[in-house]
DNA sequence: CCGTATCCCATTAGATACTG
DNA sequence: CAGTATCTAATGGGATACGG
């Protein structure tokens, strides 16, 4: 038996199932937005997100209510309206967010590491030439 | 001035970019064997990711170490030899490898919210057929 | 207000073959 | 071995218009 080919695919990477939901699309502005500034309606999201269309808006907040991240509420009234917010089980990605918004202070040495990938590479092209 | 309108798109979310940086497509399960397994050749990683293309991997390769998570050593021999490994910057991530890898334990939660929702769906289709 | 429906386009990934 | 080149398929998102 191979030390390698034996790993079955989902096992390879044991975070995967976990990014699938929580990073996948459009998601991470959703729920901050939810985090950040609580329960609240379709339009607020639709204004707060700024770029997205309605129908993606849509499209993935029925995917974080199927999966037990966002509870809508739905109120018959005329005009309708309808109100998202964070479940418990998506104020459980807390911990998440805050070790994501930790690691931003190295952003800044990411754009270094472009800026020398860059130079260098603009470097090898012009090598190239001669 | 509104309290919504006037937010800039890019601050409407700060942990956007980590999340474009470290989650984009592929990148979690590269980054996690060479997290796991240390320092590898291109054919190791190939075959550990196993559902990976040999394009799709170079791409994504290419991405990371410009972005400075991953180092990229060439041995000019014959036949070639290439190891790449997590860099310094790209370790920095452990903790939210870990906070996700903890994160993980919820995942019959977001199963049971899904058999739940499809379930109540189907009950909704139903009703509407009557 | 809160969406849906439709069409279209762009990005991305897979398949396959090939090279230094 | 470590990729690259080319082509095609599919997924997802934008634009627009409309409905309960």
């Amino acid at each position: 038996m191979g030390r390698v080919a034996d790993v079955a695919p989902e096992n390879a990477c044991p975070v995967a199932p976990v990014v699938d939901i929580v990073f996948s699309r459009w998601t991470t502005p959703i729920l901050w937005a939810l985090h950040e500034h609580g329960r609240q309606r379709f339009v607020e999201l639709e204004r707060r997100i700024a770029t997205i269309t309605p129908k993606v808006l849509t499209q993935r907040l029925r995917q974080l209510e199927r999966d037990g991240l966002v509870v809508r509420t739905y109120y018959p009234e005329v005009p309708p309206r309808v109100e998202y917010e964070i479940s418990e089980l998506g104020r459980s990605l807390a911990p998440l967010f805050a070790a994501l918004s930790e690691w931003s202070v190295n952003l800044p040495q990411v754009e270094r590491a472009r800026l020398s990938y860059d130079a260098l590479e603009e470097e090898r092209i012009r090598g190239r030439r001669r």
